[in-house]
DNA sequence: AAAAAAC
């Protein structure tokens, strides 16, 4: 198999030169024993590198030392001051900060600030890259220019009536946009009954192949039986039809009572009913199709043996648009099964066939995956998903668009015909339409009322920069204290800021598609822990992906979808708690984001900054502002 | 045009 594109990559041992005497002795802070075995090239002190030494390391000549990345050079504007490092950095740099490679060797803690900072400068040169044309260290801009700024000194800011003279942006003298009428839930319109119009089954073998660009557009909502919150105080998931194991189980999963969304469609999944759920993000969407499955299948089993009969076909799908979130659920889902008997496993890519494989021959109750897999061991008959009775689809309506439709409705068309479907997403929107009209018979539509901004938990800012201070304003926002999840809008850009903050000694990992699986459930489980201060990610952890006490949500990008913002600033504030999302918004984009949070119905505070502002201390600090 | 999702 070829190498991942994430993975990292060992360069190759240089032979020539002998070991020179600075590294002979494990007592030297330079010590490594590879090293001492394999040679080391030319470096004739180890204190300082010459350029030459770090361009034939094929490292960038200008790479700056750990710290300073952040305020240095920015303005200058000839030419970008941090470029990105080859992609193991990060990865060696954390295996030498743990400790998990060559701990001995590790000098003590003082001594490091005095050295280069990683093992690989120690490392031999390259030989094949040495043709390469470098870039020049002798041929950049003199370094007047940087080295009379010095490393931004909150202290020495200009006291705070000083920068009131710069325009603080207002609101109202924004361009007026056109007044589009709020959006209505629609309860005066007759209930759409997806059943009579549905269309004959039509051929869709060309749906997927043409690429049509599509707008942002913001797409009407489904008709929704309103669940009022007050309505599910007081009652239980016993109250429900859920039974004792389950609402223990639901118990020990820190769930004591439902949350409306689940008050609203437990009921309805329990008797057997098509479901379409909305409820925002963070309010317990796992629960309300899971814990009611699970009974579900119970009752249909009712008087068939209990035991786990191998080869026993599953009898629910759950279908998720992530491997990471397919993952989260089964851990939601899966004590909720067992407390009953039942035996849930994961089907997704990115990992080896034997495992899975073998979970469906020992027998399985409910699959939960991603439909790359899924569609992948149905089609080759090692899945078979003839006896699946409620299927499921999180985040339905990302689960309709381009892309993921056609596998999705694959997989639909091998399940039970006449199955339960049921839909759920904060942002499900007729975008599910078609899936709904082919698969669904007589849906309820459930959302809990009044899920508006104004009853959010989450405060949305806008932070208004030049282009060029936004990395120095990203490192200030993921200092401090607390889980700071930061968005980039590709993978490339997610990985170079996630360097860029290991750079200026910000704890920080990346998680997006081009890492393998291991790397991406480690970079997770990292950030869940507290062992990262910042985790930057694509979209791919934009919705679902829940990690206790997300303080800050940074959008280092703006998203290209209003939805985007909406399921990226849901990974804040969740379960009631509070939160804050910044968007970092270089000038001439303001009138773009100010559309996107239009659409996305988001009123938030607009601030202009520069690196250094007290409003960038107060966020990262978590210090509250008006 | 990007991201995600199978090998």
């Amino acid at each position: 198999m070829p190498q991942k594109k994430g993975a990292p990559v060992r360069a190759p041992k240089f032979k020539s030169s002998a070991p020179k005497s600075g590294s002979k002795s494990p007592k030297h802070r330079g010590y490594r024993a590879e090293d001492a075995a394999a040679g080391t090239a030319s470096a004739p002190k180890k204190a300082r590198w010459s350029s030459d030494d770090r361009v034939a390391r094929g490292r960038n000549a200008e790479r700056p030392r750990g710290g300073e990345s952040a305020a240095r050079g920015e303005r200058t504007g000839e030419r970008p001051n941090w470029e990105p490092r080859p992609k193991q950095s990060r990865f060696e740099r954390d295996a030498q900060r743990t400790g998990r490679v060559d701990r001995d060797a590790r000098p003590a803690r003082g001594d490091r600030d005095e050295r280069p900072r990683y093992n690989r400068d120690d490392r031999p040169a390259r030989g094949d890259r040495d043709e390469r044309p470098r870039y020049n260290r002798d041929e950049r801009p003199a370094r007047h220019d940087r080295d009379e700024r010095p490393r931004y000194n909150r202290d020495d800011r200009p006291a705070r009536g000083d920068r009131d003279e710069r325009p603080r942006y207002n609101r109202d003298e924004r361009p007026a946009r056109e007044d589009r009428p709020r959006r209505e839930f629609g309860n005066d319109r007759p209930r759409r009954d997806f059943r009579d119009d549905r269309p004959a089954r039509a051929p869709r073998q060309d749906e997927a192949a043409r690429f049509v660009p599509t707008d942002d557009v913001v797409l009407e909502r489904l008709e929704a039986q309103a669940i009022v919150a007050g309505d599910s105080e007081g009652v239980s998931f016993g109250d429900l039809g859920l039974g004792d194991n389950i609402v223990r189980a639901l118990a020990e999963l820190g769930a004591a009572s439902p949350f409306p969304i689940q008050a609203g469609t437990i009921p309805e999944v329990l008797a057997g009913r098509d479901v379409l759920g909305r409820g925002r993000t963070g309010s317990g969407k796992t629960i309300a199709f899971g814990a009611p499955l699970v009974e579900r299948l119970l009752r249909m089993q009712a008087g068939d043996s209990k035991r786990r009969q191998p080869g026993r076909k599953p009898r629910a799908l759950i279908l998720a648009p992530t491997r990471e979130l397919a993952l989260q659920i089964d851990r939601t889902v899966q004590p909720i099964a067992r407390s009953v008997g039942l035996f849930t496993t994961q089907i997704y890519g990115g990992v080896p066939y034997a495992r899975q494989l073998g979970a469906l021959d020992r027998g399985v109750d409910i699959v939960i995956g991603t439909p790359g897999r899924i569609q992948d061991l149905s089609a080759q008959g090692r899945l078979d998903l003839s006896q699946v009775v409620v299927t499921v689809l999180d985040e339905a309506d990302h689960m309709c668009e381009l892309g993921f439709a056609e596998p999705v409705q694959d997989i639909l068309d091998r399940t039970s015909e006449g199955g339960q479907k049921l839909l759920f997403s904060a942002t499900l929107d007729k975008g599910v339409a078609e899936i709904v009209e082919r698969y669904l018979v007589e849906p309820s539509v459930h959302e809990v009322a009044g899920e508006d901004q104004a009853s959010s938990t989450i405060d949305h800012r806008v932070l208004v920069m030049d282009q060029r201070d936004k990395l120095a304003v990203l490192a200030e926002l993921a200092s401090g204290p607390g889980k700071k999840l930061v968005f980039a809008r590709t993978r490339a850009f997610a990985e170079q800021l996630a360097d860029f903050l290991d750079e200026a000694d910000i704890a920080a990992d990346a998680i997006h598609g081009d890492l393998n699986q291991s790397r991406r459930q480690r970079a997770l489980e990292k950030f869940s822990r507290g062992r990262l201060q910042a985790l930057v990610a694509t979209d791919v952890a934009a919705r679902g992906i829940h990690v206790d006490d997300v303080d800050l949500v940074i959008q280092a990008d703006a998203p290209d979808e209003y939805k985007s913002y909406l399921h990226r600033s849901g990974r804040t504030g969740r379960a009631g708690k509070s939160g804050v999302v910044v968007t970092l918004v270089p000038r001439n984009r303001r009138r773009k984001v100010e559309d996107l949070l239009s659409r996305a119905e988001i009123t938030a505070e607009w601030i202009q900054v520069r690196p250094g502002d007290d409003v960038i201390r107060d966020l990262a600090e978590g210090v509250a502002i008006s």
